[in-house]
Parts: C-alpha cells; structure tokens; sequence
DNA sequence: CCTTGGCACTCAGATCAGGCGAGTGCCAAC
DNA sequence: GTTGGCACTCGCCTGATCTGAGTGCCAAGG
C-alpha cells in the first residue's frame, strides 16, 4: 500500500468532514476527490487509518471522522498555508490601516480575525511587561489631588489618583515631573521600578514617595497584562450541533480571560502559528475546540498573542493563514508606531 | 368576577412560568399559591386574560404562557421591586469600591450585573458628550512629534499623536499647554471646541492650528461614545431550548454595539429603570428578548445607560432591582471622582 | 351572579415497530 | 496490491399508538 495515499485520504477525509460536517464514506471520498482507485481500496486504507487512530466511526454504519490525532498529523504534515486572495489582503490592509490608537488597533484586529475566520477571535493587549517608559505626567487636579498619567512605548496610556497629605505648587510639580522622567523615561518598566525607588530619597514619606508607589504599582498591576479583546461570539451560533458539549464551555472560557490567556499562551514560540487541537493540553471541558494562535509585536519580540477558537472541526489551514496574515500586518503597524 | 384576583392569577402565571419554564395550568396554580379557590375557578379567570391578551397557550392541551403584554402589565402595575439582600448590597459596595479607574468601574459593573442577575449585562461608558476637560497635555516624543492627551471630568483619557511640521523646545511646549489649558479647562467638550477655535489666530498654520485640529477632531469622535462592555454572555447557555430565535440574534446584537446603544438608550426617560419587552420598539428579531436598563452618572445627569439583556420569560422584579442598585452605587462612585 | 365539581375532548410528546439505505468488512478473483 | 461482489450492521426516518395534563363547557350549589 503506498503511504502517501493513505495521507491523501486522510487529507480528504479531513477536507470532507470540514466541509461537509458529516462522515464521509469511501464512495463520496473517491467521486469527490480524483483519487483514481476504487471505493474497495479506500476503505482498506481508511481500516488502516482508524487502527492507527486516526479517524474513527461515531458508529458502525457510518462513515469516518478524523480524531484529534488526525487533525494534528493533517495540520503538522499536509497542511500547505492557503494563501490569502489578494482581496484578502487588501482588507486587513485598510481596516487596520484605518486605526488611530492602540485600543483601535486591537479592535480592529478581533473583528477583522473574526470575520476573515467566521471564528470567535481573540486578540491579547501587547504586555507591559517588556515595554518601556516613554513619559510620566503629573495633573494636578486640586492642589492635593494628582492624576499620574504613565506612558509607554506601546501606546498604553496608564492613569491613576493620588491624594497627596501636602499641596503642591507648580513648581514643585515641574521639579517632580522632571526627576520622574529623568529616572523613568526609556527604561524597561522593570528597571523603571527600581530606578524610582532609587531615586526617592531615603526615609521620604513627602509626595515623591507616594507617586513612586502609584507607578510601582501601576507597573506591577498584571490588570493590563490580562487584558484582552474577543469578537465574533455570533460565530458560535454556527455550531448550533452540540450546544452542550462545545458552545457553552466555550462561552464560559471566554469570559474567564486568565483561562483565555493561558490557552494562547501556549503559542508563544516564535513567529510561528501554534495549533491546539482538542483535548491537548489542560481544560478538558474544551475538547471539542481548537486554538489557532500566534504571537505578534514590534519587530521580533512576541509582545503579545493573537488567535481564534473554534470547534476542531475547523479549516485549519485558512485560519492559520489569517491569523497569520492579521498577525504580521499588526506586528508591521506596532513597528511604525 | 373580583377584577385583582384576576391580577393575583396573571401575577403567578408569571412567577410560576418564569420560575419553571413551563406552561402553567390552572391546577398547578392553586396548589402552589394559595388563592383560596378551585381550579374550575382559576380557568374561567385564565380564560377572560386570554381573551384580553396577557396570556396565551402554545397548543390547545397546554397550560399558559403570559405574552408581552402579560409581562408588561406584571411589570407595570404587579412589580414591587424585590429590595437586594444585605449580603447582595454589601458585595455590590466591596467589588465596586475595590475599582481603580473609570476603566476598571465599569469592567466590574458588567460583571457584577451578570452575575447578580445572571443575564448579559451591558454597560456604556460615559459619554464624553456632557463631560468637561479636565486638563490637555501635551508630550514630546521627538521634537517634532507629540502625543496629545486629553484628560475629561468623567475620568476618561483620549490620546492622539500629532507629526508637527516645526520643532519645539520645552518653553515653547510649556506655552502651548497654558495656553490650551487657560482655553479648554473646565468647558464642556462642545463649548471647549469653539474656545480652542478662537484661541488660534486668524491664519495660523503652525503647531497650535493643528493640535487644536486634532483635540476638535477627539471631541467629536464618537467612537468613544459608543463603547459598551458587555459582560455574561456564558449566560446565554441558559437558554439552550429556543436556540435560533433568541440565542443567535441576541449574539449577534450583543457584537453590534450600535444596535445594542439604541436598544439601552430607550431607556433614557429620568433615574427610573426602564423595561423594554419582546417585540416593543424595533429590532423584530429580538422578540423574544426583554431589556432592563436605567441611566447613570454622576449627580442628577444620566451620562450613560447600563442594564441587562435576557429572555422575555426572566425574573422582573429581581433584575429591575439589581440594575437600579449597581446604577445607584456606580453613580455614587462617580460623584466622589 | 359567581363558584364549583364533573366530564368529555384535545393534542403534544413519549414509545415502539418496521423499512430504508449508506456504509462497512470480508473474500475471492485479477 | 487492487477490485468487484455481497452479506451484514445499525442509525434514522416514518407512521401508529398510547398517555396524561390541561382545557372548555355545563349543570348544580351558594
């Protein structure tokens, strides 16, 4: 038996059940694809592919599905990245293209990665973590009342409180200003923290104080770190077939943003689309989904991920193509900014 | 025929329908409220509400179901709100009082609101439309290009990056902001538009003809009066029976945010909780869903809307109190900021 | 005039049997 | 290694039957 057919029908079955959502058996599989041999043949080979756990039937007089297993060896091997059509490009060109700020940037992004996949999309705010200082602010809004505005590289902007026990005149605001900046501007928010403690002078409790540890705390705060936009729940409507099994548990992932975060975390190794399918990895409410993810970020640095989930029963190599493209272009647009 | 029995019976139709999701007959009704009567009784009243609309039956051999109409007249003359245990209004005051920006009070609120009623929850930012300046500031990222923040007495903070054609060193900078800041401070978005209009002179081309072009242009930029968090769309498994007519629609508004503002802004009539039901007003495919919502804001202005979206069949009175509890708390919050 | 028990009637949903047909596994022939 | 043939399996569709909650109506009682 010549192995490369094997992989062929696997493919076909895949390609089939995708798109059909129904099993497929050996006689559709040869009408529909020009795979040259009988029905008869077929079926020997697909006995062979569910021995080794490939595909499987949900029962004896149906046709095969492809398993987890399956979609793993399909995505790793016979999974050729469609293109997208030039038209493609041209949208995710303009739409994001169209944006003013970072915030717009990964709206955009979770609409267009939505709608381009007809998938829930998920778009990760670029981390803090590796972000630097561009420029602390001082407002003050009653003579002891301050707004600390921080800005970073990313385009973040970071706002909070402080309520001073003393006033402060202009003057003293500018002196403040101008040695925060001096200690803060440019640097890592890592070293940014030590660099303001350091320059707080010893036993200070006065209002240089008071502001280091809002920022401190503003740098610490993983809040932002967590933040992350979704887009395209109508799509789940799609899958109306198991609502129980599939869309609720889905739902429920969503709105928990650390469970969200974790699953795309798991992409996070280098430039390239990470495929989850399934059962793999924890969460096994999610077995019936599948993650296509990416990081994305200014230059080479992965600030951030990107990616959609749906059920795994999915067409992995157009969503890997979009996430792909979606993730390069935002990664381009950071670059400029 | 006593007239507010027939209330009594249309009241636990409703309790009873909502309670169980299933067609109330009129012996069930008896037996769980005690209304001192026979079921022969309870059939003739069932009959005269059919007959004037409030209920109706799904099929001949089943019980009642109350129609719009019902709810709206439960809603309006049968409601008193349920009031919220003092374990609800305790944690309603820790979760809120644990914010720490505009940000993250309204992160909370949704979520909150979603669990307190278990519905999606929605809620809108507040618009900028009523809100004051606060301060502008301006930032030199190179001397030639300026990161523009917008700070208003809601708490919100716009940010937009200026190319200037010419350079600027600090004193100039500074200049520029008072000069800004002695024209926008304290006005209203609209009134402040026109003052930073005239304080640029006749002809002038220069770097405050454009920063002002550019503050004018984040005014009227609606983008951020239309920003809505939504929160406890897991909810919606709830309601796995109808998926098509309610679930998919209500998915699908729920990510057209324009939609979803007209639906909350019917409710901008006063502080009192409004109640939109079934089919009322536009929006036919949402007919099987009801919407309870009330304004908010700081002191008397409602800035914002915030509320609930769920099935018609949903428990009035415990929901219409939950939104006017957090709307009541949230506005408090505002108010100290 | 309202209330009540009695009673025949209706009809959605559950249960079951029969038949259909897509799809399979196996085998013998090429 | 491939192919046609063939018996077999079994999920699902269809139609028939049964059950029971719930109704509408009526005649009797307060």
């Amino acid at each position: 038996m010549h192995d490369d057919r094997k992989l062929a029908v696997l493919r076909a079955i895949v390609e089939d059940y995708v798109a059909t959502e129904e099993p497929v058996g050996s006689k559709a599989l040869v009408e529909r694809h020009g795979l040259g041999v009988s029905p008869a043949t077929v079926r020997n080979d697909m006995a062979v592919l569910e021995e080794e756990g490939f595909i499987t039937q949900p029962h004896t007089s149906a046709g095969r599905i492809p398993t987890d297993k399956g979609y793993r060896l399909f995505v790793d091997r016979l999974t050729n990245l469609k293109p997208m059509s030039s038209a493609e490009r041209r949208a995710i060109a303009t739409i994001l293209d169209g944006a003013v700020d970072l915030d717009d940037v990964v709206q955009r992004s979770v609409r267009l990665l939505s709608q381009l996949t007809r998938q829930v999309a998920v778009v990760q705010y670029p981390t803090l973590s590796r972000s630097t200082v561009r420029h602390v602010e001082l407002v003050a809004i009653t003579p002891s009342r301050l707004l600390v505005i921080l800005i970073l590289s990313t385009g973040r902007v970071e706002q909070r409180l402080v309520e001073l026990d003393a006033t402060l005149d202009d003057a003293e605001l500018g002196e403040l200003r101008s040695r925060l900046n001096v200690a803060a501007a440019g640097k890592v928010i890592g070293e940014a923290a030590t660099a303001l403690r350091d320059a707080v002078p010893e036993g200070d409790a006065g209002p240089m104080s008071a502001i280091v540890d809002t920022l401190v705390d503003a740098f610490s705060d993983h809040r932002s770190d967590e933040r992350i936009a979704v887009g395209g729940a109508a799509n789940l409507a799609r899958f109306g077939e198991s609502f129980d099994t599939a869309v609720r548990p889905l739902l429920e992932a969503l709105e928990e943003h650390v469970v969200l975060l974790k699953l795309l975390g798991e992409a996070h190794t280098g430039g390239a689309v990470t495929v989850r399918i399934g059962a793999e990895g924890p969460y096994q409410e999610l077995a019936s989904t599948s993650v296509v993810a990416t990081g994305y970020g200014p230059g080479d640095d992965a600030l951030a991920t990107l990616g959609i989930v749906g059920p795994t029963r999915m067409d992995y190599p157009g969503s890997m193509a979009a996430v792909r493209a979606v993730a390069r272009y935002v990664s381009r647009i950071l670059d400029q900014a």
